[in-house]
RNA sequence: GCCGAGGUGGCGAAAUGGCAACCGCAAUCGACUCAAAAUCGAUCGUCGCAAGACUUGAGGGUUCGAGUCCCUCCCUCGGCACCA
């Protein structure tokens, strides 16, 4: 037999493969379908490298089961390529981006085509094909249409290394997530879009999602609700309120002063009064001093709880008429809640911490059995509450806040999503400005073409590149008389822009008069099972699954989520253990992988290596175990014998037990993702095969057919070695046969007092009464028992005997 | 601090409450070879010559029986965090 020759033998079915169209997904189908999706790669100048294809080749393994299964399925695989990568790419070589994307996509699809991968690439998308981001921007001009997207000037994050404006979630302990650059807060013109109006329902549908609970959980604490109650404090002798947002209206009495932030307009409007403070100077400086402070100065937990009181000024204590301090303090935050809070200090920590500094009064209120509340958390029952007092902190929550007049709110920390970036390689916004108006490009104009541009450098100025596009910016609208100039939007969207909606595009990419078609989209409806990595928790993850909302509410979906099922990947590390990383020239390349041990080797490794979502290093070494196996199921083939009845030709009574066992966790297995317990399955079952002297040819196929989503070149070499004319892909799936699953005989075992003492072999069913006559009959048995009589001897059926002495 | 996922041989790890360590890597010994690689065979949790005893982060508990269930604690990784 000519030896196991990986290269050409993968090549020759690869091409094979394309020749006979073998992936491509059919367009209608009676069959059930199935929609599987990896999350689509950043095409980067530095190409692919191990651990890239570990989600990819997983995905691929359901795929090819689901489709052997008789499934019509749907697996397709695109590009994500606008964003900063790219483009400080494009400034560095003063070359339109565009071109070094297609040269990368090309790169990465090389890369990806050697895997054997059965994407159909008839259904491949680029967010930077224009044909592709017409419609990214057409759901901007639904989200602009139904109110969702605005303009705004608010201050936000802005990253001063890479000139541009980020969203919340791009900040990471107050650095900008790609650069590490501190962000500092920056009032400038934005675009907008109102995610936090889809907060609660983002947050309820978590619960009927079958996702990792870690991801679940990471959106939950993102979106960040709570419920509380708002109450307003009056001003002494002003005709201010001051409005509270606190999680235990129970301890107002508690109250010993009022806290605003240095934004807040009631402290920007006392400023305005040359008389209203007499300590006006020392808060102008507070203020002015807080502004500058970037966020990691400023949320630093750590930090000296700093604060200046605003002399004169008094807040009344809706409870009991008190009077309090007003102080303004960096420690209360202007975005969340009202921004000014109620202090507390006896029950919370930070209140606390401040009162100690200024030497404020702190005053009980809550008791828990018998000790002190100091934390938020607990309750307990009032004191020196008036009328309040001796009930519970859970029922004075609202018969307090109802006292006041205060009324029961929610509460998210969620913002809204910052949608503009001042940089040139995204997607223009669909509008125009008319002077102070907003005109939306009409739908028919669409897509608004990215220009090429002389620099791609950012201005730093708040505006992007193409701001000095004179002839691209200024747009004629109208004709004769009525003809004026107006301006185009010169900010582009978001990197998350593209990949918000990407995967409904698979399913009807080339369709010019609609993002999908309603027929296309009744059909595939929700991915079925998508696949990425877990540090897309909390941007893409929830961008997408707003955007899907939205699409819902209007009627382009059908569903109100696009991922039914998710799974995360883990890294593969590199061998010291280390992130693989250029820098620490630690990286492994697929395509050295592929010409030294195979594609098959690298999918069987990269799946046998551990859990799959776990994070695990290479190993060179490693990869030489999964190579044997291969290279031991291709001797098989010598020994396999044709079915014609000869004794040689039928399997063990053990062989098959196993082989149907092994059908069934296979199965089991790669439907769970638990790809690494399904090698070792078919490493189990080769064993048991090689043993024997003949491999019966059903026996030998059914493995092959187990083990083509892993190995897929060499299962079809070896299949149609033995005279099939189909692909091996296309054959069915085996079923295992529940009769041959069980063994004839139980191995029963015996313990004595909890520990194992012996087995035996049983009849398959035998009663309990039976079992127990013949463990206590076993010689090993009786010199652990001896003459002593068993005070109870339980028997599971089938399993085991446990004498307790 | 709150929440989530974990902690098992030299390493990656496996185990519906029922014989802990399957499968693989590394290692050791042997066969083949002039030799090496490859391949094949054997050994391979700890202590012990053996019989056997001990062993799943620590300590308790439930159970005939716990890596698995419950309680307390420690450690690692991830998310959130001056969010009132």
């Amino acid at each position: 037999m000519k030896s196991y020759d990986h290269k050409k033998i993968e090549k020759h079915w690869q091409k094979e493969w394309a020749k006979k169209g073998t992936y491509e997904t059919a367009l209608a189908s009676d069959k059930p379908k199935f929609y599987i999706l990896d999350m689509f790669p950043y095409p980067s100048g530095e190409g692919l490298h191990v651990g890239h294809p570990k989600g990819y080749i997983a995905t691929d393994i359901v795929s090819r089961m689901k489709r052997m299964q008789g499934f019509n399925v749907l697996h397709p695989m695109g590009f994500d390529a606008f964003g900063l990568p790219a483009e400080n790419y494009a400034i560095k070589t003063k070359t339109n981006p565009m071109d070094s994307v297609a040269k990368n996509v090309e790169r990465y699809k090389n890369q990806l085509e050697i895997l054997g991968f059965d994407y159909d690439w008839s259904r491949e998308v680029n967010t930077t094909d224009p044909k592709f981001y017409k419609w990214t921007q057409w759901i901007f001009l639904k989200l602009l249409e139904k109110g969702l997207a605005y303009e705004s000037h608010e201050p936000i994050n802005w990253c001063p290394s890479c000139k541009t404006g980020l969203a919340n979630e791009d900040v990471e302990d107050g650095r900008c997530e790609r650069c590490s650059t501190p962000v500092e807060k920056k009032p400038m013109r934005q675009w907008v879009l109102r995610i936090t109006k889809y907060a609660d329902r983002l947050l309820q549908d978590l619960d009927t999602l079958d996702w990792p609970e870690s991801i679940k959980e990471s959106q939950r604490n993102w979106i960040g609700r709570s419920e509380g109650a708002e109450i307003d404090f009056a001003v002494k002798g002003r005709k201010d309120v001051l409005k509270v947002f606190t999680t235990r209206p129970d301890t107002l009495f508690g109250v010993t002063y009022v806290v605003v932030a240095p934004e807040h307009d009631f402290v920007t409007e006392l400023l305005k009064e040359a008389a209203a403070l007499k300590n006006r100077g020392e808060v102008i400086k507070y203020v002015a001093a807080a502004r500058v402070m970037t966020q990691i100065e400023r949320t630093d937990a750590k930090k000296d709880k700093t604060g200046v009181r605003l002399e004169g000024v008094f807040a009344i204590n809706p409870a009991n008429n008190e009077e309090v301090p007003v102080y303004v303090a960096d420690y209360v935050l202007a975005e969340y809640g009202t921004g000014a809070v109620m202090a507390v200090p006896a029950h919370d920590d930070r209140d606390f911490e401040f009162a100690k500094k200024y030497d404020l009064p702190i005053e009980i209120v809550i008791r828990c059995e018998d000790h002190i509340l100091t934390a938020w958390t607990e309750e307990g029952v009032l004191v020196d509450s008036g009328p309040f007092s001796g009930m519970s902190s859970e029922e004075a929550k609202r018969k307090i806040t109802e006292s006041v007049g205060g009324k029961w709110v929610v509460k998210y920390k969620l913002k809204e999503w910052v949608f503009s970036r001042q940089r040139y390689w995204g997607e223009p916004f669909p509008v125009l400005h008319d002077g102070d108006k907003i005109v939306p490009v009409p739908e028919e104009d669409l897509p608004v073409e990215l220009p090429k541009v002389k620099s791609y450098e950012p201005t730093g100025t708040g505006e992007s590149p193409l701001a000095d596009v004179e002839d691209w910016v200024n747009v004629k609208v109208g004709k004769g008389k009525d003809a004026r100039i107006m301006r185009r939007e010169t900010n582009t969207m978001p990197q998350w822009a593209g990949s918000s909606w990407y995967y409904l595009r698979y399913m009807d990419p080339q369709n010019d008069t609609a993002l999908v078609d309603p027929k296309a989209e009744k059909y595939w409806n929700q991915v079925d099972f998508y696949v990425g990595g877990a540090e897309h928790a909390t941007r893409h993850l929830i961008y997408a699954r707003f955007w899907h909302k939205f699409l819902y509410d209007i009627g382009v979906v059908t569903t109100t989520e696009p991922f039914k099922r998710l799974q995360s990947v883990g890294l593969i590390m590199g061998e010291d253990g280390r992130k693989m990383s250029k820098r620490f020239g630690n990286v492994v390349n697929p395509d050295d992988i592929v010409e030294t041990y195979g594609a098959d080797t690298l999918r069987l490794y990269e799946m046998f290596m551990g859990p799959f979502d776990q994070a695990i290093s290479w190993s060179t070494g490693g990869i030489m175990g999964t190579r044997r196996f291969i290279e031991r199921v291709w001797k098989m083939r010598e020994k396999v014998a044709d079915g014609d009845g000869s004794p040689a030709a039928t399997l063990s009574k053990e062989a098959e037990v196993l082989l149907n066992k092994t059908i069934a966790k296979v199965t089991d297995d790669i439907g769970a993702v638990r790809h690494n317990t399904a090698v070792s399955a078919l490493m189990i079952l080769s064993n048991e095969l090689d043993k024997s002297e003949f491999i019966p040819r059903p026996a030998y196929e059914s493995f092959l057919k187990l083990l083509a989503p892993f190995a897929p070149h060499v299962a079809d070499e070896l299949w149609s070695d033995l005279g099939n004319n189909n692909s091996i892909h296309q054959a069915t799936w085996p079923v295992a046969d529940a009769t041959k699953i069980a063994d004839e005989e139980d191995i029963i075992a015996v313990q004595v007092n909890g520990k194992t003492r012996a087995t035996f072999k049983a009849v398959k069913g035998s009663d309990k009464t039976t079992l127990e006559a013949s463990a206590l009959a076993l010689d090993e048995i009786k010199k652990w028992v001896g003459d002593a009589q068993p005070k109870k001897v339980i028997v599971v059926q089938g399993r085991m005997v446990s004498i307790v002495l």
